[in-house]
DNA sequence: CTTTACTCTAGTCTAGACTCTAGGGTGTAT
DNA sequence: ATACACCCTAGAGTCTAGACTAGAGTAAAG
């Protein structure tokens, strides 16, 4: 009873993987077409049956979006994962992405900063003339640090 | 001549408004689709007229989408000035902005925290096996800081 | 008068990641 | 036998902020 046991695998049906992973059934399919997941095998009646990898795969797509992977980066990165590529590779699109990110971050400080001073700098009271939000966005006193 | 001079504002059409605000022929278009420019005069041949104040429009839309505003944010901020709104009506959309600018910054810090991390742990020469980000993503090591 | 530049409407397309719909078949418990 | 949960396909719809297209009319310059 060593070789051979590739049948003993669980088999389970599309609502319960995605309900393992915590994804919705639709989102299954659609991680099937877009070529995230491979094509199941399928029962006599046609429904698609899988066993516990699929329920990891799932779960490293979930954590690779949780670090800011598109769907189309992380194809990338099971791919390499599947068909062995080089840690070059795979470090060369967490680097891009971790560039991305950093970028991302400078942006939004920037907005940070002058939305919160302008937001401090108003009372807060009284109608919206003399707001100095507003004012700023007319008069584009915040040009430099927001366009 | 002091009088009854509204008609004295030059007349310009789409392509000088948009060139003026730094936009495209289309967006103005579609601003006024969105609800964000009134319906423009039209000449006799139905080409949309402006003045002047739909070039500071179109500039205090940029500068708000600069700081991070949704068009649909941006409506109502320019519903406040136009209908004259309160103070603490705009603060309260700032506000709400701020804390999302915040919410969000966090967020990808988490994420540059951890992809930072593997993506130095990673050597970067050699086969994808052993690969800290790869395993990471497959183990789930990261999944209290990043799902 | 002709060329070139501009404008009009209505509609389609993009990316990203799903989500939902319609109209049907399957499986199991009572 | 029938109710109910589950599954199937194909395709359309959602959101954001426009970009682009076709086919047609208009304006200004030479």
């Amino acid at each position: 009873m060593s070789a051979m046991n590739a049948q003993i695998q669980p088999i389970l049906k599309i609502g319960a993987v995605a309900k393992a992973a915590g994804v919705s059934i639709d989102t299954v399919r659609f991680y099937e077409g877009r070529g995230l997941l491979p094509s199941p095998q399928r029962s006599a009646s046609g429904y698609r049956l899988y066993d516990q990898s699929t329920i990891e795969r799932l779960n490293f797509i979930g954590r690779a979006k949780g670090l800011g992977f598109t769907l189309n980066e992380i194809m990338l990165l099971l791919d390499l994962q599947d068909k062995g590529g080089s840690k070059a590779e795979v470090k060369s699109i967490t680097g891009a992405k971790l560039e991305q990110i950093e970028r991302k971050i400078e942006d939004l400080q920037r907005m940070r900063s002058v939305l919160g001073k302008l937001n401090s700098d108003c009372s807060g009271s009284g109608s919206v003339t003399g707001c100095p939000i507003i004012e700023a966005l007319v008069d584009g006193d915040s040009d430099d640090c927001c366009k």
